[in-house]
DNA sequence: TATTATTGTAACAAACTGAGACAATAATTA
DNA sequence: TAATTATTGTCTCAGTTTGTTACAATAATA
């Protein structure tokens, strides 16, 4: 019981000290050499945006990543850091690359983060060697999250995705993919039904279609494509008070929500 | 000069020594925890094959993989493997998953086929840690190979992909994952290109069609459907020698040699 | 020279898609 | 209260793609 109390208590001296070895970068706990990054998206409505986060102090933006514990499973470990940053659990992920040039790596940029932080160099030094990374893309409902930045960073933002910072190492790329992925899996999977509240109107899935694919689509077309596909259900009106008819509320059909992971069956 | 000859001469001696340390497990020269897998896909005019390998004496099968030196790329590595195995450079090589669960290592087989082989154990215990692995598929010309066993296995040869042995920790679900993969990438990649000879008849690229989606074709709509993508050459009569009408030779045109890594242009 | 098996292509129907038209309708305005 | 406005749901028609059947061409054999 009673060393219970002094852990804790060193625990909460360590974040006043000068030098940081915080508790969550042990070297010891992680495995080396292996990160995973996430592209986590999110749908305002109009635009597609990802969460980006600021490191203190460095002007660095960066994809919201982590490092996997010896004894987690690296899927554990992108869920951990996901819900660490939006407070979300039950996410829809999706693993899509795993990056491992030579050159993607930056020592001295991890070197500045660390020290613009106040944890000590020479005790995280696994940080500054090279690291192959898993990339994940996550899609989560834009309204029910409030991001919380870690430890290391300032701050946490959704950027829309042709507005994008100017990202640290090869996070563009890895970015670039992870739309391009998500693009291909489109048709195949019922990315809608992860980026939109559980009802919502036709135009507003169209609008998701519309924003990942980065074109317009004729609407009587998309409808008669997505109500053909058979996995809506219909719901009542939605009276917005606007000069006009109302749409219907629609929502995915209950049996299809095991099939959001699962490729679409084509006809 | 002389130093040199030591050294070889030490190298060689270490081969008669009862417990090999052999210089391509050295752990120092690998990152840890992380290995990727092949599964190699060759094609024998009639079935889609997957080179396997056995380990001495231990009955147990598996996927062709390795490990990444600390100093070259993930893909190079991966490359450097296929090469070792099959001769081949120059290989279409695609990555698709990357496994990471806690369960998927399986240290008490990895000991016993260092055993089986005379490699010192302790001195390779990195081998027995847990690992993450990063699977390719390739696709490789069936003909144009003699598969090479490395040190550690005895045999390796082709498997037809609905004859497989048995194979050790998550191999099998590496292959069903490559798989389906594949079939998905076959309306989008050049895929026949990389398993057919430069020159080949329709009925050929049905076949490999065939044999990657495990189902049969309509032989005249396959046939309407490739030649109006376009991408196909036609050459001289192929004379089999048979008792009915010479089928075409075609090849894929030389412009889209590129593209078989590349996303088809759905018009 | 007739036969056989396979190939290349055409023909037609069925299904799907693009583009436009139009009636229905919720709220606003006259 | 009635006309107006903007958007929605659906229909039509033409153009394209796909499934199915048919058939002529043809290399070797009987």
């Amino acid at each position: 019981m009673f060393s219970w109390i002094i852990v804790l208590n060193l625990e909460k001296l360590s974040f006043l000290t000068t030098k940081k070895t915080a508790q969550e970068l042990h070297g010891e706990d992680f495995i080396y050499n292996l990160s995973y990054d996430s592209v986590i998206f999110g749908f305002n409505g109009k635009l597609l945006k990802i969460l980006i986060l600021e490191y203190h102090n460095t002007g660095l933006f960066a994809l919201p990543g982590g490092f996997v514990k010896r004894n987690e499973s690296l899927e554990d470990a992108v869920k951990r850091g996901v819900k660490e940053r939006t407070g979300l659990e039950h996410i829809y992920l999706e693993q899509f690359h795993t990056f491992g040039s030579l050159t993607r790596s930056n020592p001295s940029a991890m070197k500045r983060i660390l020290e613009e932080n106040d944890y000590d160099v020479k005790r995280n030094e696994w940080l500054l060697d090279r690291f192959i990374t898993v990339a994940y893309y996550a899609l989560i409902n834009y309204d029910k999250v409030s991001p919380k930045p870690d430890s290391l960073s300032d701050s946490i933002n959704w950027y829309a995705i042709d507005e994008l910072p100017s990202l640290m190492m090869d996070h563009e790329q890895i970015v670039e993919k992870a739309l391009q992925v998500l693009r291909d899996n489109l048709e195949k999977k019922l990315v809608g039904m992860n980026l939109l509240p559980s009802k919502f109107t036709m135009k507003q899935l169209q609008k998701v279609y519309e924003a990942i694919l980065g074109e317009e689509l004729r609407r009587t077309t998309f409808q008669r494509r997505i109500l053909g596909m058979n996995i809506l259900e219909r719901h009542e009106k939605l009276f917005q008070g606007r000069a006009h008819k109302a749409p219907y509320l629609y929502s995915f059909k209950s049996n299809n929500i095991n099939k959001s992971q699962e490729q679409k069956i084509t006809t």
